[in-house]
DNA sequence: ATCTGTAGCGCC
DNA sequence: AAAGGGCGCTACAGAT
C-alpha cells in the first residue's frame, strides 16, 4: 500500500494521507527501510528536497518535504538499530548532511552492484536495471522528470513510492550474492566509506580566484609565445611545405604563415619526420609523446620549444580557466564529485556529465603555482597527511621478498639505490648513502625499473623508457629478479592463482575481487590454443599464407596472448594499488568517525583524497591534535593490511596545500 | 552541428 | 604474440 504523508486536508484521490507521525510509528519495529529522496537538482546548498520516501515491500510513504521536511526523520535515521537502504546513497546522504542528519547505517544496492561486478564494464547498475535483475519489474524512469510539488499526481507517486519498494528485496537478493562470492567484508567497508567521501564533496575545497586568474594569464601569455617561437623556427629554417607563399589580405595581424596545427598531434608526427626526428617507439608506432621525443632534444633546436609548449598547452587546457566555472556560488568552495569503486577499489574524481562542470581535484599538477591558490577559510589550516612509499610498503608485505624485507627492516635509506646496488654488482661493495651522488645515472635506471616491473612492464618497457638496446632492457629485467627471488615467486602465484579464479584477489582482509572481464573468452582461446595438433595447423597456414591463416588464426592468436599478458599485468599490479586503496580508505572512515563522534562535523572538513593522501581543513587551534589523530588512524588503518612491515605516515600543518 | 574514438598528458 | 597499473580531461580527426 502506499501512503503520503502530507497536512490532512490535502486530498489524494488515490492514496491515504497520513501524518508523519503515524508514517514514524510504523518503522518503529522495522530494521531494514528502503529510502530516497527527490530534488530539484544535485546541488544541496542551492537545490531542496521536494520529496522523500520510506519504504519496505509491502508499504511505501510518500513524504512531502514542503509540509514535513526532512528534518522531521533525523531521529529514525540516525537510529543505530536501522540499516537504511539507498542505491547510490551518495547523493542522498549529501542533502542529508545539508540538513545535519548523518545516517545510521547504510546499505547502498548500487556499491553492491559494484562490487558483486568489479571489472565488468557491461553491467548497469542504475536502479531500473537492478530492480529489473533482481525483482523482475520495469520501473517507470519517466516520471521523474515530472516530479514537482504542484505535480504531486498519482504517476509520481507510484513512481516515487517504486524507488523504495523493491529496495528490500535487492538487498536480499545482493546479499546472498555477496556471501556467496566472499564479498561481505568488502561491501561493509565501502557501505560505510560512502558517508565519508559524501563528506569529502559536501567540505569542498576553496579555491582562491583571483591566484588562478594571475596563473592562468600567464599561462596563456607564456603559450602565444612559444606558439609563435615555433613558428619562427619554421620560418627560419625555410621548412617551405609549411609556409605559406600567398600574400595575406589580413593586414591587421593574425594570420599566421605557417601552415601547421601546433596542437595536433598527428601534423607534428608529420612535420617531425620531414625534420628526421625519430618518432618510432620500440613498438614501431609513429609518435610525437614528450616522453618519447625528449630523448633527441639536443639533437634537433625545435624540441626544447616544442616540449615547453606541451607543457603549456596542457596547463592552458586542463587547468585553465573553466576550473572557476566550479565554484559555488554559495559556498564560494568546489564541490567536485567523486567516483567510490573503480577496478582497484581507488576512488576518482571528476565528471563531465555531471549538470555543474566538475573537475578532477586529484590530477593538478603538483606544484605551487596550481596548488598554492587553495586555501582554508579564515582561522583554518589544512591539514596534508600522505602514506610514505605506501605501495612499495604493501608491495614488501605481498612479495615477502627478503632483501624487500630487508630494507624497510633496517632503514636502509634511499630505496632506489638499495635497489640499484642488488642490481649492478659494481654497485656491491659502495655504501648506499653514496650511490645516490657517486652513481645517479644507475639509480635513475634502477627507479624507473622498478616502477615499470611493478606495473607488470618487462625488458622491453625498461629499454624503452630509458632508451636502452632491448637486450640492456632485458639485462636490467632479469638481474631485478635474481636480485628479489621473492617477488618472481609472488607475480607466479598471483597470475595462475588468477587463470585459476577469474578473478584478483585483491586484499586478504576484505576479499574485495575484481574480476577478469571476457574470462569465458579468454578460456575458450586458450582451449583453442591448447588443442592437439593446433600449432601444427598454424604453423603449416603459416607458410601457406593462406586466407584461414590471416583472418582466423592469426588474429586468434594475437588475441590470446594479449589477453594473458593483460591478465598477467592485472594479478601483478591490482592487489598493490587495490590495498593500498582499501587502506586510505579505512583510514578515512576512521577519521570520519571521530569527527562525527566528537561533533566536529563540518568544523573539521576532509577536503581531498589522493590515493595516499588525506588533506584536512581544521581551526588553526585543534590543528595539532587532529594532525597527530590522523596519523594515528592511517598508521592503524596500515597495519590492518600489512603485517610484516608497517607502513608510516606523515601528517604537515600548514596554510597551504602541499605534498 | 554533434557524436565517437584516439593521442597525449596531468596525478598517484 | 605483445610489450607499464589505475584514473579523467582536452584537443583533434573522422564520422554521421
Amino acid at each position: 500500500m502506499i501512503y503520503v504523508v502530507d497536512r490532512s486536508d490535502t486530498i489524494y484521490p488515490d492514496f491515504p494521507t497520513i501524518s508523519i507521525e503515524t508514517m514514524l510509528d510504523y518503522f518503529k519495529d522495522k530494521s531494514e527501510i528502503g529510502f530516497d529522496t527527490e530534488t530539484t537538482g544535485f546541488d544541496p546548498y542551492t537545490d531542496k528536497i521536494l520529496t522523500y520516501q520510506l519504504g519496505i515491500s509491502t508499504d511505501q510513504f510518500v513524504v512531502n518535504a514542503e509540509y514535513y521536511p526532512v528534518r522531521n526523520v533525523k531521529e529514525i535515521l540516525e537510529d543505530r538499530s536501522k540499516t537504511w537502504i539507498m542505491h547510490n546513497a551518495a547523493f542522498d546522504c549529501l542533502f542529508l548532511y545539508h540538513n545535519n542528519i548523518i545516517p545510521s547505517n547504510i546499505w547502498d544496492s548500487f556499491l553492491a552492484e559494484a562490487v558483486l561486478y568489479k571489472g565488468d564494464p557491461s553491467v548497469r547498475k542504475a536502479l531500473s536495471d537492478v530492480a529489473y535483475r533482481y525483482c523482475n519489474v520495469t520501473l517507470d524512469k519517466a516520471a521523474r522528470g515530472l516530479i514537482y510539488r504542484d505535480n504531486l499526481n498519482k504517476r509520481v507517486i507510484n513512481y516515487a513510492a517504486g524507488d523504495v519498494k523493491f529496495l528490500p528485496a535487492i538487498k536480499r537478493n545482493q546479499e546472498q550474492l555477496l556471501d556467496s562470492k566472499g564479498l561481505m567484508k568488502s561491501i561493509s567497508l565501502e557501505n560505510k566509506f560512502v558517508k565519508v567521501l559524501t563528506y569529502v564533496k559536501y567540505c569542498g575545497i576553496k579555491l582562491n580566484a583571483d591566484c588562478w586568474t594571475n596563473k592562468c594569464n600567464e599561462d596563456a601569455k607564456l603559450l602565444k609565445s612559444l606558439e609563435q617561437q615555433l613558428d619562427t623556427w619554421i620560418e627560419d629554417n625555410n621548412i617551405k611545405e609549411y609556409i605559406d607563399t600567398q600574400l595575406s589580405l589580413d593586414i591587421f595581424g593574425e594570420h599566421r604563415k605557417v601552415k601547421i596545427q601546433w596542437s595536433s598531434p598527428k601534423q607534428v608526427v608529420a612535420l617531425f619526420k620531414k625534420l628526421g626526428i625519430p618518432v618510432w617507439t620500440a613498438e614501431d608506432k609513429e609518435t610525437a609523446d614528450v616522453r618519447h621525443i625528449q630523448r633527441y632534444q639536443d639533437d634537433f633546436s625545435i624540441l626544447p620549444i616544442y616540449i615547453e609548449y606541451k607543457k603549456v598547452e596542457k596547463l592552458v587546457s586542463t587547468y585553465g580557466m573553466e576550473v572557476l566555472k566550479n565554484i559555488n556560488s554559495i559556498t564560494n568552495r568546489i564541490h567536485t564529485s567523486f567516483k567510490q569503486i573503480m577496478k582497484t577499489g581507488r576512488i576518482s574524481s571528476g565528471d563531465k556529465s555531471s549538470a555543474k562542470y566538475s573537475i578532477n581535484l586529484q590530477n593538478l599538477p603538483a606544484d605551487e603555482r596550481h596548488r598554492g591558490c587553495f586555501i582554508p577559510e579564515e582561522g583554518n589550516v589544512f591539514v596534508n597527511a600522505d602514506y610514505s612509499q605506501q605501495e612499495a610498503v604493501v608491495f614488501a608485505n605481498k612479495t615477502q621478498d627478503k632483501n624487500l624485507i630487508e630494507f624497510f627492516e633496517k632503514g636502509l635509506g634511499d630505496m632506489h639505490s638499495y635497489i640499484a646496488s642488488k642490481i649492478y654488482p659494481e654497485l656491491a661493495e659502495v655504501p648506499l648513502a653514496e650511490i645516490k651522488k657517486k652513481y645517479p645515472e644507475l639509480r635513475d635506471k634502477a627507479k624507473s625499473a622498478s616502477f615499470a616491473l611493478q606495473y607488470g612492464g618487462n625488458g622491453n618497457t625498461i629499454a624503452d623508457n630509458l632508451n636502452l638496446t632491448k637486450e640492456e632492457g632485458n639485462n636490467i629485467y632479469l638481474a631485478y629478479f635474481e636480485a628479489f627471488p621473492g617477488v618472481r615467486q609472488y607475480f607466479d602465484y598471483v597470475a595462475r592463482k588468477s587463470f585459476e579464479d577469474g578473478y584478483v584477489l585483491i586484499d586478504e582482509v576484505t576479499k574485495s575481487k575484481c574480476f577478469i572481464f571476457q574470462f569465458s573468452e579468454y578460456k575458450r582461446l586458450k582451449t583453442r590454443v591448447n588443442n592437439p595438433g593446433f600449432w601444427q595447423d598454424y604453423n603449416r597456414e603459416k607458410q601457406k599464407g593462406s586466407v584461414t591463416f590471416e583472418n582466423i588464426l592469426k588474429p586468434m592468436v594475437t588475441k590470446y596472448f594479449t589477453m594473458k599478458g593483460q591478465i598477467e599485468r592485472m594479478a601483478y599490479n591490482y592487489p598493490i594499488q587495490g590495498t593500498a586503496a582499501a587502506m586510505t580508505k579505512v583510514a578515512a572512515l576512521y577519521l570520519f568517525n571521530y569527527i562525527v563522534e566528537h561533533k566536529l562535523f563540518h568544523r573539521v572538513k576532509i577536503v581531498n583524497l589522493i590515493h595516499d593522501e588525506i588533506i584536512l581543513e581544521v581551526p588553526e587551534e585543534l590543528a595539532e591534535a587532529i594532525a597527530e589523530q590522523t596519523k594515528y588512524y592511517m598508521e592503524q588503518a596500515g597495519d590492518i593490511f600489512c603485517n610484516i612491515i608497517p607502513v608510516k605516515a606523515v601528517p604537515v600543518v600548514s596554510k597551504k596545500w602541499e605534498h
